[in-house]
DNA sequence: ATATTAAGGATAATTTATATCCGTATGAAT
DNA sequence: ATTCATACGGATATAAATTATCCTTAATAT
């Protein structure tokens, strides 16, 4: 089992979207640029920020993406199951059911015991992601970005904004 | 991302071996049966259990797979390791590397905030399955089951060990 | 001897992830 | 008005992982 790129793509696209001048728009070739991405491809990931409603898009030359709420109403939960989903990372597939030595027609009360542990994992997984928000998430990665690193950054992001 | 379905197939084989009698073994064909599942697919994950010391096994007209250690000494996290693998859920690919603002030769402390939150989240599903017991997962399913199913199942399980 | 088993290698089919391409509608600048 | 740059979505292509089967080998009980 892994994780899409998309969500490492999204949570840093996200990242930098944080550090977008109010009311401007960067566009997915600056995003795509900025990390080294296949802009077509990137493209995608950001459309499934923007369908979950975490991101604003505008078109025409100035056109692009900007965070469409405060950094600390969203977490990185939102942004990781805009990109991958909501649905659960293990599926039953009731194999309890083949259990020969149950009574013909007979049906299970709730889902197996099996299933109740594997879907608390899952939900300790998206209580960890929750409880960070993009505001924290930035807040650390300004702390272990060189000062002047991040000065420049958020140079070129203006720059390019529109 | 979704995990395998051999996660689901070792957890119930396990929870199986747990009802079998002290010194025999069950075989792939009849842990196939019970779950209605393709032997010789089934069979790769039981030998992912065999090389993680989780099952011994022996060969002949008798043999078969059993339990390595008491029930209490194995967790549901050492199953599901051992048919997923301990790689982490999330890949990091470094993207932050190809920021453009970066000096040259720029080289990073440690791994990303990005990284380092979503590893803290993997960790958390871990936990969450390390601290269920197979002991406790089989007194669980125990409960679920009706009575008669139950009893019925440990002796088809007793008939079909060798 | 014979039958049955786990183990593991080879291979194929299916599904998912990754990636590119292109047409359309929209908005900004000229 | 015209032109250009953009998001969006559909179609397609490629690569990788998952699911599955087949077959050979060595071990073991009867
Ligand atoms: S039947 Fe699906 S987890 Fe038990
Ligand atoms: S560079 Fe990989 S998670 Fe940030």
């Amino acid at each position: 089992m892994i994780l899409r790129s998309h969500v490492e793509w999204a949570l840093h696209c996200c990242a930098i979207l944080a550090g977008l001048p109010e009311g401007k728009y960067l566009s997915t070739k600056a995003l795509a640029e900025f990390h080294g991405l296949p802009k077509e491809y990137l493209s995608k990931a950001l459309q499934a920020l923007s369908q979950a409603d975490l991101v604003d898009t505008t078109l025409g030359p100035t056109g692009g993406y900007r965070l469409a709420k405060p950094t600390s109403d969203i977490t990185v939960l939102d942004i990781v199951e805009a990109v991958e989903g909501k649905a659960r990372t293990f599926e039953c597939t009731n194999i309890r059911a083949a259990n020969p030595c149950r009574p013909a027609g007979f049906c299970d009360a709730g889902p197996c015991a099996v299933a109740r542990v594997m879907w608390a994992a899952d939900e300790a997984w998206r209580s960890s992601l929750r409880n960070v928000r993009l505001s924290d998430l930035v807040a650390t990665v300004a702390d272990d970005v060189p000062q002047d690193v991040w000065k420049s950054t958020g140079a070129w992001i203006a720059r390019r904004a529109g």
